[in-house]
DNA sequence: ATGAGTGCAAAGGCTTTGCATTAGG
DNA sequence: CCTAATGCAAAGCCTTTGCACTCAT
């Protein structure tokens, strides 16, 4: 059997107690706020922005939120990507949520989490793997995002 | 030999042309410094920064740049993404270079272009478009980065 | 000559940082 | 209690924009 990575808990209750251990190991603490956070991107199931973030979890300011954001980077739990738009956009992990895709439209930026057959992941990593290596690389990850348009934004026609 | 869709010619001279015909349909002039950042992206070979396209293409300061790049832009000459660092890149689309993708140093921000096996090009595009469209999304187009840490950095242990 | 293109400087917008205050453990 | 965490406001930085000048056609 495979060593197969994907597909980690991600209940509520256990993945509070996984960052707040990943927190733990260097004098963090997981208070009332930095648990909306991860709350908060835990329920959207997708790349979130700051201002998206401050809407679900108000009682900390963006500037908090920025640094909180950083230290959760700093111990894996949270990863910023930089998105279709202009805006940063940060989610959970992979240690965390596991291994997945994005779909994001270009219209309105919005974004969705999406999953891809585990024979193409798999293909798609050994040819990577390959090409890095050809190159000089040494492969860590891959990021693929589908680009389209959502079905608001094509029936709005905004 | 086999109908390969990609390699469209990008000699300098043809890339030019071009560039300057697809600027011409709505009053665009192709001055000396448009032609110098086209330049620099062809050169590169990979998505460059602001900064990058100044260092290659000095008589024109930022502003400009990112004037040109506007305009190039809305032409369908080149393109803008996020990367993987917090500062764009632009490269030049792929009706001019033709589909490929990035490999990109976790480390120091380098980008080089990769291109991918027809087949597995092919079996993306088919899984990603119905992906789409059980989202309601219609597919326009795909961006698949590879990210590792390039030969220089894992010697040099930057 | 005539309007596009460019430089310069100021404005913008997101993000980061300094400092004093609050609060978690 | 003691240090981390937070709010607020100021600073930073990349990017955009206004305006006058220059240049291509």
């Amino acid at each position: 059997m495979p060593p197969d990575v994907h597909e980690p808990d991600l209940h509520p209750p256990d993945l509070h107690q996984d960052v707040a251990a990943r927190l733990a190991g260097r004098d963090g603490r997981y208070t009332g706020s930095r648990r909306d956070l991860i709350q908060a991107l835990a329920e959207a199931g997708r790349p979130l922005t700051v201002d998206e973030i401050v809407e679900r979890s108000p009682r900390q300011r963006p500037s908090s939120v920025y640094r909180n954001l950083a230290v959760f980077e700093a111990q894996g739990v949270v990863r910023r990507l930089a998105g279709v738009g202009d805006l940063a956009r940060f989610e959970l992990t992979e240690a965390l949520v596991g291994h997945h895709h994005h779909l994001a439209c270009q219209t309105c930026g919005a974004m969705t989490d999406v999953q891809l057959p585990h024979d193409l992941e798999v293909r798609l990593d050994e040819v990577l793997t390959q090409l890095a290596h050809s190159e000089g690389f040494t492969l860590s990850s891959h990021e693929l995002d589908a680009v389209g348009v959502c079905q608001a934004c094509s029936e709005g026609e905004n």
